[in-house]
DNA sequence: TTTTGTGAACTAGTTCACAGCT
DNA sequence: AGCTGTGAACTAGTTCACAAAA
């Protein structure tokens, strides 16, 4: 059987993003087999939720025998759409902007990081390290169109933010990463991911006050 | 009543978080008081789920009237352990490292960036723009101890993260916030927290895939 | 025999709905 | 009258345990 898709959840979703990752370690290293009870061990992950997550979008494993890691990990990259690479564009070239344009994460494994943006004429005309141009946020509605561009990713300052997402959705994207400390919302059709790297600070903060 | 603490979740821990921001927005607006309705609609949440969130931690709120802004906010601060400056440090200077170790959301509100540290000699002995200074990572323990530094950010290379994880573990910091893409585990006593910034990006190319 | 894939059982998290204060 | 605080009902997510397959 293959290919029964409901609404799969946000954990599941993460959790892919995870054993892909935990794929990759164990194809480096060189080991070709792998069963749900020594993968879960190896990452600190459930055996059961690794087959029950898997078993949502086909029968990948062998019974008796494991899951073959370079043919799960096809797999993965299949079902996170990470197959043919996916350019995005970054809108606010300040130093998380550019910190993600040339970090190997964003630029590596199905994703391409077409260009930046910002407002600030000092940063437009320039581009980063890695040679990825800053460009007029004006333009854009413009370049994402033209572009075919999927995702945008915000790291402009909170006031700016949903502006800039109101532009983003215009110009037709399919999903925005927000990292802006504000929680947007966007317009059916549009996936829109608030990360706010305060909130994992607090949460530490809470968690390490005395009992 | 006051004062029930079970084991708070990471759900309600980083929904208090949110309130925090929340609140802070209505009083910039002016706004005093508040119904935990007008809160939901406003920021998108869950009225009962606010109540029963805030009901962990005391009774805030006036029946028949709604919750005072400043008072919950006065709470929420106390209770997520930002009553006093909580002093941090960043292990890698690299762009990342640097953009947290300057942004507001870093420095204000509860933390203060004591240092970064790196093993690059060209970086050691510089300082941000905002003049946090840069360490050699030989002296991590030597600060940290001296310092009385509770919490650790890495945004260090994966390859450095586990070893640097160790060293942050044996200089006794309470709380350490993973930003490198490796999923590390903790002794009980410190609480880790890894944030994958790929990981959210990979799950919106998931749910951006046509039906 | 081994290990997957999966319904059933369980646990955690959310929402409902109303008693209890103000 | 109005809104909180909270047990009870519900929903979602995880783990168990075993039949089915290699």
């Amino acid at each position: 059987m293959s290919l029964r898709r409901q609404t799969v959840s946000e954990f599941t979703a993460t959790r892919l993003s995870i054993y892909l990752r935990a794929l990759a370690s164990l194809e480096t290293e060189g080991i070709r087999h792998v069963s749900s009870e020594a993968f879960g061990r190896r990452f600190d992950l459930s055996p059961a939720q690794i087959r029950k997550d898997l078993a949502t979008f086909g029968e990948f494993g062998v019974r008796g025998v494991g899951y073959e890691v370079s043919v799960l990990k096809k797999h993965l990259i299949s079902i996170l759409g990470l197959g043919h690479t996916r350019r995005l564009v970054i809108v606010g070239a300040g130093r998380l902007g550019q910190a993600l344009a040339d970090s190997p994460g964003f630029t590596s494994a199905g994703f391409a990081v077409a260009a930046l943006f910002d407002n600030d004429p000092k940063k437009i005309g320039t581009e980063t390290r890695a040679g990825i141009p800053v460009h007029d946020v004006e333009k854009l509605s413009e370049i994402v169109k033209l572009g075919s561009i999927a995702i945008a990713v915000l790291t402009v300052p909170a006031s700016a933010a949903r502006e800039v997402a109101g532009r983003c959705v215009e110009a037709r994207v399919k999903g925005i990463l927000n990292f802006a400390p504000v929680r947007l919302t966007a317009p059916p059709g549009v996936k829109l991911k608030n990360v706010d790297l305060k909130i994992p600070l607090e949460t530490l903060s809470f968690y390490i006050q005395k009992p």
